[in-house]
DNA sequence: TGAGTTATGTTATAACATAACATAACAAGC
DNA sequence: GCTTGTTATGTTATGTTATAACATAACTCA
């Protein structure tokens, strides 16, 4: 049987893919509160350090929020190009370019952990829509 | 003279460079509160906000808080590496690498705006401590 | 079963950020 | 030089994000 924890992660992964896109860690809370509510933020921040730690959710650094995970087969850390219009985030994998990344900071000796990359701007259907008005 | 706003930026300025680390705009808020006690949060972000603007100062998403640009002469986003153990930070500039970023979102049709690359790791001097320890 | 350990729940508060409005400074026309 | 509109700055209040600290429950294993 599932633990507690897992059941918390579960909901929080459900409601983090019915959005599709960037939610912040108490909007989830209020949504699960619908069914649970006394749930409390270290609850919603453990669960989603869990999904984040098993890559089924990523941090939106930039944002504040999270998305749930569009390619779950990956172990690569994702480009994540972000679109301030809609909110739509797209997850690209590269792991050259991460490999650059790390050649060239350790360049200075520093030693890479964990890469972070977030691209603001437009995604496609907003920029067609600007284009058009 | 300088405006009241321009004040505000050069004494924010001369705060994070003292700091010369990551520091966040209440840390700052309280520096300046020294000879200015009813400073509040605005103001601060008000002067950071110009700061960034004039990439005179960098913001760091993954730690919500910010450092004085190490190389005032560059236009180019900064690549930023963060030691977490001693919480250095180092600018690394490659614009080529910023545009095989946006060549790679571009083929999905995301306009790309605004690169953060943030990397965390460990910098050389603290990796030696903890090697010899 | 009971002692030790880990996971989860709960309360409270810390830390980060901005909305909303008030006031002051400045600039342009009269 | 006044007054009117505009922009910059100050101020108050509050919203939002995140975690510390402690309580309780569940699990493990002798």
């Amino acid at each position: 049987m599932a633990s507690r924890g897992e059941q918390v992660q579960a909901n929080v992964l459900v409601a983090l893919l019915a959005h599709g896109k960037p939610t912040s860690a108490y909007k989830i809370m209020r949504d699960l509160q619908d069914g649970q509510p006394k749930i409390a933020p270290p609850t919603i921040y453990r669960a989603l350090a869990a999904l984040v730690e098993q890559g089924k959710v990523h941090r939106l650094e930039s944002l504040n929020a999270f998305v749930a995970c569009q390619c779950a087969h990956h172990d690569h850390p994702a480009i994540l190009s972000i679109c301030d219009d809609c909110g739509a985030v797209e997850e690209t994998v590269a792991p050259k370019l991460l490999n650059q990344l790390t050649r060239l900071t350790k360049k200075s000796g520093f030693a890479a952990m964990r890469h972070i990359i977030e691209i603001h701007g437009r995604c496609a259907s907003c920029k067609n829509a600007g284009a058009q008005s």
